[in-house]
DNA sequence: TTGAAAGCGCTAACAC
DNA sequence: GTGTTAGCGCTTTCAA
């Protein structure tokens, strides 16, 4: 049904070969101006498109990059996909968005598909039920280039892009200890995750510092990272049925944070009064809410912006890359 | 840098034409049963994917779609998007989303740009700034498929999905009216979105059944739909600068309502004291806002589903499809 | 039952 | 300065 022009057309139409009109569209030097200017003009015409499908098959490239994130509803995904989006229609790249809805095997599928549908090289951040990435690994030995951001794989050797977890944690942790906390629990999402294990060692960290003793029973996972609102209820009325209930928790996550607040809404469990509350969110909407939450920022977007950097680096490069790196940004305490 | 395995390598490696190996492993009825073992386990021994690249230049099809929206930042697009996926994945579809973050000529980038790269059909909703359509006018009529949801163009003849936005503004009006206020403004988004235009007249149908003037100098909009702050904080300002001043406003959109209630916290009014306020907003942290917002809630997940499956129904068609819809779907008020 | 060859849209050697 | 041709990966007549 939907019939676009072609160079065939254009050729048939002037009375030129395909790869006259083809160069003549590349402007290349060997055309006459005058066949040029018929080409280009007739061209914008008719309103010719080159077809990147076919260009995707001859050049082995689709100048697009897949992106594979949790969600979009998150705010730091969508922030994060705004600064790869600056950086890849600057250059040329397309960017193609799939979630995995933190499921695995959603993941591999999406992996899979970009890869085979031809992406240049991959941004990632892993989904929270992911702990074997063999998936990745074997395009990755292939010669896919990957980056990964967030959410990273230290076993695939490559590019990596993170905020300092274990910093922002500390310092979220030791602001709750300055206003006066000592018993702190730590909601997490996903034990195996990077961030998981960055965010409890700074939590860890913190207290320590404090010469607060750790109390295992303060740590509690939510394997769903909030997704699931009874799996954080779950999380909360355990902490909150201990017999030396914590005072205050520090959390780990976007959606983790939200769904906190709402269970504390939901089990009218005053904040900060009975608990107080600090975590990592980046949502923008963070002022509005009440009881107020002071949170730890990512600076997302760079973190895009950054990953996008390094993996056109790769996808660019002439000679296979040896040489790899692991940036790591900067978070931001608001206190609230 | 990238080599995946191609049906020539199989062919090579085990002696047969590209054609029989093509065959066996598309399981055709001439092919002998030990052709296809042989095949079929030499595929998945070297993870053979089919280049759907390739395929897309044969078949003149992608097996995706589009989805331009204006963020996926946005609650209401990514509940959408949810539902469009739900959709797409089921038929075998892969979705390739793109923002226009409200840029008319980010639309047309876009919507060429997914348009040229080959997808099936487009599920569209405009960006505040479009008002000429003439992008999606010229593709439509080269036969691609177009199926509009929320932010719809009566000027092209296809499926659209909306929710019942008159509907949806007409109680929450009615709910500020009931609620005793008398005074009530309406900050909407771009004038000539379909979605401004139908809230409008819901809002002017409350205040005219509850027997309330209209009072034009009430009417406010903001062309960017809250993407910018101090249009927001302008168009309040010049609300709460009047002699008559409102004591209530309607809010037409989501970053509109959340930017409303932030540039009243920023000017210490408060709310609902000083100014009651109900939105339409698909966010799922409404509940922790304090003020609370009264919010109007779209069908996103199922708007996105309809439009998805009617999208399907044209790209899949047979036969050029003459008969259209326009799906109109309930909102819900949520009085907080 | 299998192979050879053409063709999807485009570019790039290689002619002329 | 322009035309011819092959080939990217795959399917599909047409032959054998």
């Amino acid at each position: 049904m939907f019939e676009p022009v072609t160079i065939k057309d254009i050729a048939k139409a002037l009375g030129l070969s395909t790869s006259t009109v083809s160069r003549a569209l590349r402007d290349t030097y060997e055309i006459s101006s005058a066949t040029k200017k018929l080409v280009t003009d007739y061209a914008k015409q008719i309103g010719y498109k080159p077809n990147p499908i076919a260009l995707s098959l001859k050049e082995r490239r689709s100048k697009s990059i897949g992106v594979v994130v949790s969600e979009v509803a998150n705010s730091y995904f969508s922030q994060a996909i705004d600064g790869i989006e600056s950086i890849a229609y600057d250059k040329g790249y397309h960017v193609i968005i799939s979630q995995t809805h933190e499921s695995y095997e959603r993941e591999v599928i999406n992996v899979n598909h970009l890869a085979s549908r031809g992406v240049d090289g991959l941004l990632v951040s892993l989904s929270s039920q992911t702990s074997d990435i063999s998936h990745l690994k074997s395009l990755h030995e292939k010669g896919l280039p990957i980056v990964f951001f967030d959410r990273v794989a230290d076993e695939i050797v490559t590019d990596k892009v993170i905020a300092d977890n274990e910093k922002g944690a500390y310092n979220a942790t030791s602001h709750l200890i300055a206003s006066g906390y000592k018993k702190i629990a730590h909601l997490t999402s996903s034990s195996h995750l990077s961030i998981s294990i960055e965010r409890l060692s700074g939590y860890k960290k913190a207290l320590s510092d404090h010469n607060i003793e750790l109390n295992e029973a303060y740590i509690k996972y939510c394997p769903h990272g909030g997704m699931i609102y009874e799996e954080t209820e779950t999380a909360i009325k355990e902490l909150l049925a201990l017999k030396d209930k914590p005072d205050a928790i520090f959390v780990a996550g976007d959606r983790l944070s939200t769904g906190c607040l709402s269970v504390f809404k939901n089990l009218s469990v005053k904040v900060p009064d009975d608990m107080a509350i600090a975590g990592f969110s980046n949502s923008d909407v963070l002022d509005l809410f009440n009881p107020s939450l002071t949170s730890v920022r990512q600076p997302a977007y760079e973190i895009g912006q950054q990953a996008t950097e390094m993996l056109l680096r790769l996808i660019e490069a002439k000679y296979p890359v040896e040489e790899f790196e692991k940036k790591v940004l900067d978070t931001n305490l608001f206190i609230r």
